[in-house]
DNA sequence: TTCAATATTAACTAATGATGAACATTTTGT
DNA sequence: ACAAAATGTTCATCATTAGTTAATATTGAA
């Protein structure tokens, strides 16, 4: 969890409530202001990581309150991103002369917002996708579309059966202790009983072929090829 | 078919991969190098219309690559993006100054990416998308026409089971999660239940018989042959 | 050879999706 | 503008599959 702070401001409640549903569901702290002086008297209280403010605002436009944010020396570790209906280049530019960090257009999807958020957090984003196909041998592994085909032929594993196999995959002749499949296809708060591994390994097997995941009495188990 | 020639300049194979993938579904032929020098060798070979590049690589950088690319003459009309995995600042300057039009963030969605390059090239992003007719085995589903049709039989599918539809017909054996399906179809920012797309999967599966669109049980959905 | 670890099987439980029908909303025709 | 029809969503219940456990058999390293 990382718990990071993010203040909206922005004069429009539509706005806030789907830019909040959206930020916390990434697990972000998010806290609200509908103006200008809200705004900045709440940044001052809670220090946020992040401050998105809108730059089209009655009275304090968003512009103006970024110069006044910038003041504040306990924010000066505070990214602030400005919040825009069009990609206006006057905005922009003004908006980087006040110190803004980084610029998004409001009807921008929420998906890339809070990308685009992780990212300049540097939290990994989740959104990267990496398209993952392990090949061994005459197995093919595909992450992206939970598919496994050995030698041509398909087969349509259950989640956990392939998380189990995916990550006996991602490492061959690797040897993966029993804790660390656990921990790794399980989690580390799920608690099943040991019995569970084994099973899954003997349905893998089952479609797999016998030979390919290899028993380490007292140890673990391996794939090979 | 427009056949605009793309080069990619890239030292990471996974990234060339994906890059590839997605410009040759929007019908661009692409080349890749995996290092500067074979890059500028290739582009003097077949000049295309645009090179992607990499700002970090060993040996000789995007930069460095970029300043001699601008020196061939043949390359006058070629266009030459950036490709970086930050926003840096440093790099987006100096990538300016060498000559690049453009700048693009590598871990960026390859819809973006692709719309990005087709606006570069020119190409309305609309050439792209009309007259698709999806065709899959007996199955033929017309964009445009909001018109689905099976062995010659029509169907006149409401708009959100058509869209359902149409994402999963947009690439067959790909399994979408639902998650996914929740964006993609219904927006992110519209809220429905989890149920609301089993339904819309169950009255498909009616119309196009069962067999059609498959389950995968705490995944997804997808679409076979 | 011994016995703790693992394999196997079947039964059980939990999770998830399918289904039918009601309800809500939007669109269409008049 | 209105009513009717079409479309979209939700809900409760049922059915199926995935996941787990427990009981017993088998294995293989000390």
């Amino acid at each position: 969890m990382h718990n990071k702070k993010i203040l909206l401001i922005d004069d429009e409640e539509d706005i806030l409530e789907i830019l909040s549903y959206n930020l916390e569901k990434e697990g972000y702290l998010v806290t609200t202001a509908t103006n200008g002086n809200d705004g900045i008297k709440l940044a001052k209280e809670i220090i946020p990581d992040l401050i998105l403010l809108d730059v089209m605002m009655p009275e304090k436009d968003g512009i103006e309150t970024c110069q006044e944010l910038r003041l504040i020396k306990e924010l000066k570790n505070t990214l602030i991103v400005f919040l825009s209906a069009r990609s206006e280049e006057f905005s922009q530019l003004a908006g980087f002369e006040a110190g803004a960090n980084d610029y998004v257009v409001k009807l921008i999807k929420p998906k890339v917002l809070t990308s685009k958020i992780n990212a300049l957090l540097q939290l990994s984003s989740k959104v990267t996708q990496d398209a993952k196909v392990i090949e061994i041998g005459d197995l093919k592994i595909d992450k992206d579309n939970v598919k496994v085909t050995k030698s041509g032929q398909n087969f349509l594993l259950p989640k956990k059966e392939f998380d189990l196999l995916y990550l006996l995959a991602s490492n061959t002749e690797k040897v993966f202790k029993r804790e660390e499949i656990l921990e790794r296809v399980w989690g580390n708060d799920v608690v099943v009983g040991e019995r569970t591994i084994d099973v899954h390994i003997r349905r893998l097997r089952e479609k797999l072929g016998i030979n390919t995941i290899q028993t380490l009495k007292g140890i673990g188990y391996k794939l090979v090829v």
